[in-house]
RNA sequence: GGGCGCUUAGCUCAGUUGGUAGAGCAUCUCAUUUACACUGAGAGGGUCAUAGGUUCGAGUCCUAUAGCGCCCACCA
């Protein structure tokens, strides 16, 4: 048969990606059965909110390098795709659209908004599962989970009334992040901070001077606290009261003595506002000191405010400082005052703490055995360094905050008792007397969990926990392949769930990657506009070329220039194979091997030891340069020159192609079975992708 | 305020228990229409951030400094 002289990855891909789904042996259990021993992988679940970007471009690369060098060593290779509803991720794009379109969510009943972003979720599934294949993902197609499917809801569920009834879940009215535009509480990672220079006011607080950079919060303090050590203010004691002039009037104060306060800071004294901050929280839940709400929901102050009430913060602060001015309450200004403050990780609106009934996991007993497990490497992060900082992180957990005031999720199955307050978790909404009194009144409890709550369950959940049979194969999972920055959110969630549950950790390996940037090493963002496409790259390159680009040098948590002309380099590579192996084929030769030739053989095996060694060491970077290198400069420029000059036989160029293509296969996964369709070979199997890894 | 990572050829990066520097791309020279010009042969290019230390010997280990990047943190 004619081949052209150069490869055509567009017209190639799909083609060969339908023959390997019509072979079934992305499935398992459809393996041929010398692939016995398990190997398993679960897909981090793709958001079902949007395209294919290049950070999943990289995760299916690599992923799949590992499924099919696994596959092809003679395992039973399971990698189990997913996508993911992601809560706040998708309602903050759904909400963006309505934006768009002139709506709001706030203007629509849940049913309709929930109903809407289902139905956009649905439609964006099919697309990003066509994305994935076009990076020649071999994935297991008939095991792909949604993370709101039942019987994943239905373990998510299990688990929530596990935990309260180990007393892991109370619901509690805790101080809590508050984004005003989202409305809706965060968790501590979903927050960022922020430096801001603003103007740091010094206002006199009766004999005290205390400073402030948010005098709209000041109106309800009626406590001042200073260090218990603190000489300057040696003569007044806990708890004496005292009078003086505030913003709307006379008021009694308090004297609190907490030694969490810096007496370096300022004058060593502050006021403080527990419904909106959390050290003043703390210091309040310690001395039982009253709460009071001063700003609401949306941002505006509230009656306590008096004359100010209703107004929204940024109007007031002026018009406060102006009123203090007036009555000879600001002692000094300090216009660029730095400090830190939190932001809502999606939209940067200014984080409002404040108290609200939540959900809340108490994590450190899920903690320890967690920390436990990775301290003693039962299991492995790559690179290494990840660990301290995954352990820093579970020594120092708080509590984390489940519940989320936003629809797009998966309801939290818990009632309330109308009249004794009694707490039911239903987890089949069933229930609907309270069992404790008998009331009939019971108030369905309207958030959603966090997405974490819910894909920290993944690795099992995926695997039919706890009597599937997949649980039994494939858990505990080989490797966790993702991003370096989902640490937190996600991997050491996995754990501390997955050894609660199951009581086994849900993988031995968890392999980060780091960011891909732009060719100049900018993180890509739309406000930049230098973000990649992926699929537009691998319709100009072909697939095999993007993989190449993005797997060769790119070592485990750093980041990746993606640079096009990289790309490039690697479509002529595939050029490169293509006509190396164009060439073989048109050869009409038996000449058997020779003494030199099994030396060139025995060269080879030995390099395909090494890239075996690589394999196994996840240093899929030093591999693919290696057979790269090998392929090109050997093969190619070497052997088959000889060949040319009859230094060599036929039967050793046809082999070391051979040899050569599986090595690449995993890499290369198109380009190289491509060719083998048309080797003509002995015992040739219906792919290379089942083929042996090194023959004996 | 704590912690982590990085600093090696023009660029992007390797360099696993210490033994006098590697790859890809880029550059330059030459070759030729050969399976492949999305080609071949060759060349140039690095005091391995800086300063000390350990060692027979350090890019590799230790200490300090600087620059860049990242993460965590309740200084009002």
């Amino acid at each position: 048969m004619e081949l052209p002289s150069q490869y055509n990855a567009k017209e190639v891909e799909d083609k060969i990606y339908r023959l390997w789904e019509e072979s079934g042996f992305f499935n398992p259990d459809k393996l041929p059965s010398r692939n016995k021993k398990p190997f398993s992988i679960i897909m981090p679940p793709a958001n079902a909110n949007g395209n294919l970007h290049a950070g999943h471009a990289l995760v299916m690369t690599i992923e799949d390098i590992m499924t099919r060098y696994k596959r092809m060593r003679g395992f039973k290779a399971l990698w189990l795709p997913g996508l993911d509803h992601a809560g706040f991720e998708t309602q903050i794009v759904y909400e963006k659209k309505l934006e768009k379109e002139g709506r709001s969510r706030f203007k629509m009943t849940p049913e309709e908004l929930y109903k809407e972003i289902l139905e956009f979720t649905e439609a964006n599934k099919t697309n990003i599962q066509t994305q994935v294949k076009k990076m020649g993902a071999s994935c297991d197609w008939s095991r792909l989970k949604f993370t709101l499917d039942k019987d994943i809801v239905d373990i998510v569920y299990q688990t929530f009334e596990k935990l309260y009834k180990d007393n892991l879940v109370y619901k509690g009215k805790k101080i809590i992040n508050w984004c005003p535009k989202h409305q809706t509480s965060l968790s501590d990672l979903e927050t960022l901070d922020a430096e801001r220079q603003d103007k740091f006011y010094y206002l006199k607080y009766g004999p005290f001077t205390i400073a402030t950079a948010r005098p709209e919060t000041k109106f309800g303090d009626k406590y001042v606290v200073m260090h218990p050590k603190d000489k300057r203010y040696k003569d007044y004691k806990d708890g004496q009261k005292i009078e003086l002039e505030w913003i709307n009037g006379p008021i009694t104060a308090t004297i609190i003595k907490d030694d969490v306060i810096d007496m370096d800071f300022g004058t060593g004294v502050m006021t403080i506002t527990p419904w909106h901050d959390a050290v003043d929280f703390g210091i309040a839940e310690r001395n039982n000191l009253e709460k009071e709400q001063i700003i609401d929901f949306y941002g505006k102050l509230l009656p306590i405010a008096g004359e100010f009430a209703g107004m929204k913060i940024a109007e007031a602060r002026p018009l406060i400082i102006e009123k203090l001015h007036s009555k000879g309450l600001v002692e000094k200004v300090e216009e660029n005052y730095k400090h830190v403050v939190k932001t809502c990780y999606k939209c940067g609106t200014l984080i409002e703490p404040q108290i609200k009934e939540q959900w809340f996991l108490k994590m450190k007993p899920l903690a320890e055995p967690a920390i436990k497990a990775i301290k003693n490497n039962q299991i492995k992060i790559i690179p290494g360094h990840y660990k301290k900082i995954a352990l820093h992180w579970l020594n120092n957990i708080i509590d984390w905050n489940i519940s989320r005031q936003i629809v797009w999720g998966i309801p939290i199955p818990a009632k309330t008792c109308e009249k004794c307050q009694n707490i039911i978790i239903d987890t089949e909404n069933k229930i609907n007397t309270c069992p404790k009194c008998g009331e009939k009144d019971l108030i369905k409890e309207k958030d959603t969990f966090d997405t974490w709550f819910s894909s920290g369950q993944w690795p099992y959940a995926t695997l039919d926990f706890p009597k599937g049979k997949d649980f039994k194969t494939f858990y505990p999972t080989d490797v966790m392949e993702t991003g370096g920055d989902i640490i937190f959110f996600w991997v050491s969630r996995m754990i501390m769930f997955s050894l609660y549950n199951t009581k086994k950790i849900p993988f031995k390996n968890v392999y980060l990657h780091g960011l891909v940037l732009d060719a100049k090493g900018q993180k890509m963002s739309k406000s930049k506009g230098n973000v990649i496409n992926p699929l537009d790259l691998t319709d100009k390159y072909g697939t095999d070329a993007l993989r190449m680009a993005l797997v060769v040098g790119n070592t485990s948590g750093t980041s990746l220039p993606l640079d096009e002309n990289k790309i490039k380099g690697y479509r002529n590579f595939a050029t490169k194979i293509w006509n190396a192996a164009r060439f073989v084929l048109l050869q009409n030769d038996n000449s058997k091997l020779t003494k030199t030739d099994k030396k060139l053989l025995a060269d080879f095996k030995k390099l395909a030891k090494e890239i075996t060694k690589e394999m196994d060491g996840f240093k899929f970077y030093v591999a693919s340069e290696k057979i790269y290198h090998y392929f090109w400069h050997t093969f190619c420029d070497k052997i088959i020159e000889d060949y040319k000059k009859k230094l060599v036989s036929y039967d050793l160029l046809a082999t070391l192609l051979f040899e050569s293509l599986k090595l690449l296969h995993p890499f290369m996964p198109f380009i190289t079975e491509e060719i083998y369709q048309q080797l003509p070979i002995k015992n040739k199997k219906e792919c290379i992708m089942i083929e042996e890894w090194i023959t004996q």
